[in-house]
DNA sequence: CCAACACTGGAAAGCGCTCTCCAAGCGCAT
DNA sequence: ATGCGCTTGGAGAGCGCTTTCCAGTGTTGG
C-alpha cells in the first residue's frame, strides 16, 4: 500500500538531490549524463517507486504509444445486437491478434474505438489531438467519409480494406476477385456444371469484389448466369441462403459461400437435404478461419492471411507515425486456394 | 485540410472574446454562464473547429474516460502464437462484445493491454497514473499476483473469473462447479454408466472448478473414478482427447468437456470411430458458444453468460470509478443446461 | 597561461486544460 | 446612501512532464 499521492519526477530529482531534468534526461536516456549521477537516479527511482505518468509525457511529446483500432458500427440498427457478432466473428479476433504480434513487442498499446456515423468529426479532432499516434480502421461502409477526412486531417491511418474510392490513404486488401476467380476455376474443373453462390451483405466492399469476381470467372468459362442468395457473414445465414437455393435449383452441384462461416451453414443445409459433399455437390468457402480445417468434411476454401495483412497494416501505420512525410503504401495480399474435402 | 496548429481554448476564447475558463466552463457546462456568452462561445467553437485536448484535460481530471482491459499472455511461451489462439477463440469476442455494449453507450473508451509477468508493475503504476480510469483483468492463471497488487494500489478493477485466493477485489464469476454437475446430472439421468472428461488446462481457475464439480456430482451418483485427458480449450486439443479416452475406455458411453469447442472436437472424433451421438455416447460441453448451436448434431451444452458477466464487470467497475469508496462485489452467475442434440 | 571549446546540470518555459480564488456588478433591505 | 449577499467572469496556479537555453566546469590547443 502506498501513499495517496504518487512520486512525480521532483520527488525522484529531491532524493537524488538533481534537478527535474537531470532525472528526466536519465529516464529517456537521452544526452551523455555523469554515470555516477546516472546510478544516483537510478536508485532514487526505485527507492521512490517511480513510474513515469505517460498522459503529462504525452501532452508535451505528442506521441501516446498507443494506435487506435476503429470499428465502425453502422450496422448497430440491427435488432440483433450488432457487436456481440462483430466481436465474435472469427474476423475481429484474427485481426486483433495480427495487430498485436507486431504492436505488443513494441510495447504499443491498442485502444478500440467504435465509431457511428455522427461520430467521425469528433475522431478525427481526438486523434489530430494525439489520443492516439494513428489509426486502424476496420470494417467500414463503401463509401464511408472517414478515410477522406482521416487523410485530410493528416492522420496517420491504415484501412483494412481497401477506400471505396481513391484516396491517399494507406491500406491493406486482399485480391479478392482472384480468391474467388480461383474458386470459380476450381469449381469448374471439378465438373460442376450448375453452380451458385451465397454472397454476403452488398454493403461490404469485399462482397462485391467476391461477387464479381466468382461472375466474371465463370463467364470466362461460359457460364452465363449464376443464381445467388445473399447473406449476412453468419452461419446460420449460410443455412438458410443454401435451403433456398436448393429449392430453387435442386440440380445445383456447386456452391461458392464469400466466408467461411457461410460455407459452414451451406454444408448443414445440404447435409439436411441429404446432399454429399463433395460427390453430390461442391462447396468452398472464402477466409480459411479456423473452422474451416474444423469442420467435417474440412471445408475447401480460400486462403485470407488476415493476420498478415493486420499486422503489416501495423507495420505501415507505425511507419508513417515515425515518419509522417512516408509516402501511402497499399499492399494487396494474393489470396491462394485450400483444397480440403468439400471441392 | 486544416493548418498545423490546432486551435485551443485560448483560441475559442479569443474569437469569442471571453477568458478561456469562461469557454472552459460553457463547455463542460458547469455553473450559471450568461446564456449569450454561453453562445457566443458555441458558435467561436463551431467557427476554430475545436476539439477539446482529451491528453490535457486527463492530466488535470484524473479521469481519463478510458478502460483497461488487460489481458494476461503469460502462455505465450507456446510454440502456436498465444495471440492469434486466444483472440480468435470465441471467449475473447463475447467479453469484448459485453464490455462494449455497456462502455460504448456512455462514451467510454477501451484500451487493450497484454501484459506478461515482468509487466504487472508497470501497469500497476500506469493505472495509478490515471492512464485507465480502471480496469478488467481477463483469464489471469492462478496465484496471479497481479489482483493482490491493484487491490493494494486501490485501482478500480474488476475481474472476470474469481481470485484464486480470496482478496478484497471485485469480480464476476461463472458457478463453474454447478455447471459441471449440471452436466453429470444429465449423463446420468440419460443412463450414461460409462463416462469420462475433457478437461481444460490445470493452470485456468475456471477448469479446475469444472472439474471439481463433474467429479463431486458424479461421486454422489456413485461413479468414483473418472478417466480425463486434459485439453487446451482448442477444438483440435478436444479431438486428440477424445481419440485418446476412446482407446482407453471403448466402452465409454457419455463424455462432459470443459468446453464447447472441444466438445466439438470430441463430436468429430467419435464421428470418426463410427460412434452415433448421443445414441451410443452423449457429449456435454460449456459455454454455449455460437459454435454449439451450430454444430451438427447440435451441442448439448452448459450456458455461460459471458456477455452478460462482461457487461456487468464494467458496470461494477464503472461503479467503483465513480465511488472508489463503493463496497467490493461479487457475482457468481448461475449457469444452465442448454439440451440440445447430443445428450 | 589564457582563450576556445566541449560537456554537463539547472532554471524555467511551456504542452492544453481545469478550477480555485477574487473582483466586479447587481438587487435588495436597512 | 450604505451595506450585504448573490451571481458571474477573469486571472492565475497548477497537473507532471520535456526541452530549450544558459551558466558553470573541466579540457585542450595556441
Amino acid at each position: 500500500m502506498q501513499s495517496e499521492r504518487l512520486p512525480t519526477l521532483e520527488d525522484v530529482a529531491r532524493v537524488a538531490g538533481v534537478s527535474r531534468s537531470t532525472v528526466s534526461r536519465v529516464i529517456n536516456g537521452i544526452r551523455n549524463v555523469d554515470p555516477q549521477l546516472h546510478e544516483l537516479v537510478w536508485s532514487a527511482v526505485d527507492q521512490t517507486g517511480y513510474v513515469p505518468n505517460l498522459l503529462a509525457r504525452s501532452l508535451v511529446t505528442r506521441r501516446t504509444g498507443t494506435i487506435a483500432l476503429v470499428v465502425s458500427d453502422s450496422e448497430t440498427h440491427d435488432d440483433d445486437p450488432f457487436m456481440s457478432r462483430f466481436f465474435s466473428d472469427p474476423y475481429f479476433g484474427r485481426v486483433v491478434g495480427g495487430l498485436m504480434s507486431v504492436l505488443r513487442p513494441l510495447g504499443v498499446q491498442l485502444a478500440l474505438r467504435m465509431v457511428g456515423p455522427d461520430g467521425h468529426k469528433p475522431l478525427v479532432g481526438d486523434l489530430r489531438n494525439g489520443q492516439a499516434d494513428g489509426a486502424v480502421i476496420l470494417s467500414l461502409p463503401a463509401n464511408d467519409p472517414l478515410p477522406g477526412m482521416l487523410a485530410d486531417a493528416r492522420v496517420p491511418a491504415v484501412l483494412i480494406g481497401r477506400p471505396a474510392s481513391p484516396i491517399p490513404i494507406s491500406y491493406v486488401d486482399l485480391a479478392n476477385e482472384t480468391g474467388a476467380a480461383l474458386a470459380a476455376d476450381r469449381l469448374v474443373e471439378r465438373g460442376c456444371r450448375q453452380l451458385a453462390m451465397i454472397s454476403g451483405p452488398a454493403e461490404v466492399p469485399a462482397s462485391v469484389d467476391r461477387d464479381s469476381g466468382f461472375r466474371r470467372a465463370l463467364a470466362r468459362h461460359g457460364h452465363a448466369w449464376v443464381p445467388q442468395r445473399i447473406g449476412n457473414f453468419t452461419q446460420d445465414s449460410g443455412e438458410q441462403a443454401m435451403r433456398a437455393l436448393l429449392a430453387a435449383q435442386p440440380q445445383l452441384d456447386g456452391v461458392f459461400a464469400a466466408n467461411d462461416l457461410m460455407a459452414l451453414g451451406a454444408l448443414l443445409a445440404l447435409r439436411d437435404a441429404g446432399r454429399r459433399v463433395p460427390e453430390d455437390v461442391a462447396v468452398i468457402g472464402f477466409d480459411d478461419s479456423s473452422a474451416a480445417v474444423a469442420a467435417r468434411p474440412a471445408l475447401t476454401t480460400v486462403r485470407h492471411p488476415l493476420e498478415d495483412m493486420a499486422a503489416e497494416a501495423a507495420r505501415l501505420l507505425l511507419a508513417r507515425v515515425d515518419n509522417p512525410t512516408a509516402p501511402v503504401a497499399s499492399i494487396i495480399y494474393e489470396p491462394t486456394l485450400v483444397v480440403r474435402q468439400t471441392a
